[in-house]
DNA sequence: TTTT
DNA sequence: TTTT
């Protein structure tokens, strides 16, 4: 349609290590699976109460699965700020399922550290593993190269959600 | 955990006009479906590319659900802000699915037109049905009954989604 | 004008303690001086730069100053969002300036602790010291009193920036 | 300090055309003065309010330049993201003056047309003039040059701003 | 200076 | 199912 915004912004903490594949092609994905949570006083009872939510997030993009490889871990507190793209696929028994996913992959996605974890303080890294910021280019000289839309099904048949 | 954020925005046009119901005690919940679209030319062949994202809208709040009602149509385009929600169901042949919507509840979500249909060009529209701007409050002074959250599933057993 | 969006989100920390004035009939108002930074590594050179913003970011809304006075120090990692506002002022000189701040008033604002500073970790704050979810009312019963817009100048003829 | 973020959403009408200017090495800078306005009803007297925000947006990429060039219009409604960037600059009689823009520079930010003004819908532009999806690389081969940080004063030093 |  |  163009003229449209697909955007999500995520801060929570990895419920486990992130997991990291390879296309059959080399390119690495990785999927993280962040907790966000709300608290709130029952109006009626007065007592405390809590509601996780958990979002699969996948990171088609090199540089930032590097930077998950590299350093996210179980715990983590991280902003995500991606898209939602909700993929159907289907069950070992036939049964089609859906499943959405905030996806990480080209311009204006971005993931950043906020704790220490691992030694350093929060860290900040734009889709390319380069800077989003002044007169800096991305970091490496290898070219990009983002996953091919089309390509996703026959690189990974074995990509079963969740 | 707190110390979370989990935020969704959306510019888009819907896909048909909204659907309105209400729970058991009256209180009204609306359906958006709204997509997004991105475009791009493909970097081998040339040829113009576009896919289309779908997603499903729901509207909690009475304030938010009378503006769906009486200012939404299909083709409209609308600012969409809210959070993700994951929800699990059974299908009539015991399957248990997922369904992850875009919710409207409470604070820190919003709606604004982005186009004149219906006669009126853009208007934004706070959770609350009154202004997020200044000295104003509510702009009824009826009280503000937020859905419960436990009673969602006793209040839609016919919750089937999309 | 209507269907417009106003929006800062920032992720940043602490330059100093939150400043807490109180207006003439007794409503608080909390300053806040936030940094934000990027690094990226030059071009040319190869060395590592590192630029700071500075974000003046006012809280107008009771509850959240409570939370700034109570749990926000100097060196304190938030996640805050408010809109832009600029305010123009005249100096002692009698030379005519301008700030920009990012205001947290009223719905679509949200102040989040994002480090443990203080003991406990992270914690989530609507805009009414209530709760953003589910069936929960505000917190306090006590009435909502936002600042009204235009008393600012009168309650404040102190008001000077930065 | 990393860790952080630094982010403006905006959706508002352009005030007059864009404005256009090059540096002294040909690479083009774009200013939109854009309008967000909000609405209220006063509690008090129950009349109809308005108050709207101008902002100043900075293009420093050569891809949204050439678009707000060559698409936008005064009263054309867009989506912008970029972030919040003081400067400090001297007017004519030596005050020290401060200017808060929006900046669009690098990745993270976007330009996204919501009216069909000029004959054609609203239309999305990813920071590099590329698609923000897919397989799609850059449209143009030519090599990005973003604005070298540390050059702006002296590119510009007729630099005033509004 | 926009827009409703 | 929208929109261009």
């Amino acid at each position: 349609m163009a003229g449209s915004v697909n955007k999500v912004i995520l801060v929570g903490n990895l419920g486990k290590d992130p997991e990291i594949r390879r296309t059959q092609d080399g390119r690495p994905i990785a999927n993280l699976s962040i907790a966000t949570s709300e608290t709130w006083r029952d109006k009626g009872t007065g007592e405390r109460k809590e509601k996780t939510e958990w979002h699969r997030v996948v990171i088609f993009n090199e540089g930032l699965c590097k930077v998950a490889e590299q350093y996210l871990k179980k715990g983590a507190k991280v902003y995500i700020e991606g898209q939602l793209q909700t993929r159907k696929w289907t069950d070992q028994s036939g049964v089609e399922k859906y499943s959405t996913e905030v996806v990480l992959q080209g311009f204006n996605s971005n993931l950043t550290m906020l704790d220490g974890r691992g030694g350093g303080g929060g860290s900040s890294f734009s889709d390319d593993g380069g800077s989003d910021f002044g007169s800096a280019g991305p970091v490496s000289s290898a070219p990009r190269r983002p996953v091919a839309a089309g390509s996703r099904n026959s690189d990974m048949d074995d990509d079963i959600p969740f």
